[in-house]
DNA sequence: CCCGGTATATCGTGATCCGATATTTTTCAA
DNA sequence: TTGAAAAATATCGGATCACGATATACCGGG
C-alpha cells in the first residue's frame, strides 16, 4: 500500500495543500474586490456552467456542497445583490429557478478572465505538485 | 489572448471548482471526524512539513497565509486542545516555537494516509479538469 | 536607556454554515 | 376525493473562525 509517511509524504502534500490555497485566496480577494463574497462568486459560476445557465435551488446546494437550506440563504442574499432572479417554476411551485442579472454576468466574466490568467500561471505548479504524489 | 469566454470554459472552470470542493469537503469531513476543525489539520500538516518538525507563529501565519494575528488564535486553540506546545525562544522570547503531541502526529499520520488514498482517487481527474484549461 | 520596530495576543465584529424546525406545494394511496 | 407523507425551500438561533483595531512583551540601535 505504500502507506509509510516519511518527512517527504508530509512535505509534498503540505506543498499541494500550500499551492492549493494560494490560488483560492487570489480566488478570494479577486472576488472581494468585485463586490463578492467567495461563495457568491462560486453560486455565479455553478449558475452561469449550468445548462441554460438557470439552475435550481437544490441543483445549486448539490453544485457547491451545500445543505439545501444553506442554498436558500446563499440564494436570498444573491437576489438580494442584484445577482440574481428567483422565480418560481410553473409547474411544480415549490421549486425555485436561478438566473443570472446582467450584471452578475459582467462581473463573473471580468473574474473568470482574471482566474484564467492566475490558472496559466499556477496551474502548471499545481499540476507538478500532484504528480508528485 | 483568448479571453473569449464561451460556454464551455465556464462549464470547464466550474467542472474544475467542484472537483477542488469535492476533495476539501472530503478533507474536511476527513478531520471533523477525526476530531480536528480542518484549519488545525492545515496547521498540523504545516508544522510538521515544516524543516525540524516545528514552527514559529509567524511561519505558520504564512503557511496558511493567514494574519499573524490569527495564526495565534489558531495556535491557542491548538495547544488548548492538547495538539501543539507552545516554547517562547530562548534567545528571543517574543518568538514562540510550535511542537506537535504526540497524539497530534498520530491523528495527522491516519488523516494522510486517508488523504493519500483519496487523492489517487481524485487526482487524476483533477489533474485531467486542470488541462483544460 | 529610550524608542521604533517586531512578534504575538486579546477583544469585539461580521459572515456564513449548520441543525432544528416551519411553510408551501405536490403526490399518492385509501 | 382527501388527507397524510414527502419534497423543496425558507426561517431562526447558535457556533465557528478570520479579520481589523488595538494591546502587550520584547529586541536592537543610537
Amino acid at each position: 500500500m505504500a502507506d509509510e509517511l516519511d518527512d517527504e509524504s508530509y512535505r509534498a502534500l503540505a506543498a499541494f495543500r500550500y499551492e492549493l490555497r494560494r490560488f483560492l485566496h487570489f480566488s478570494e480577494n479577486a472576488a472581494r474586490g468585485a463586490g463578492l463574497t467567495p461563495q457568491q462568486h462560486q453560486a455565479l459560476l455553478a449558475i452561469r456552467a449550468a445548462p441554460g445557465g438557470e439552475m435550481l435551488v437544490g441543483e445549486l446546494a448539490e453544485g457547491l456542497l451545500l445543505r439545501p437550506h444553506s442554498a436558500s440563504e446563499l440564494a436570498a442574499r444573491l437576489e438580494g445583490q442584484g445577482l440574481a432572479m428567483r422565480q418560481h417554476d410553473a409547474a411544480d411551485r415549490r421549486q425555485v429557478h436561478l438566473r443570472l442579472t446582467k450584471e452578475a454576468m459582467e462581473i463573473l466574466a471580468s473574474l473568470t478572465v482574471a482566474h484564467r490568467a492566475e490558472l496559466r500561471r499556477s496551474g502548471p505548479l499545481l499540476h507538478k505538485l500532484l504528480e508528485e504524489l
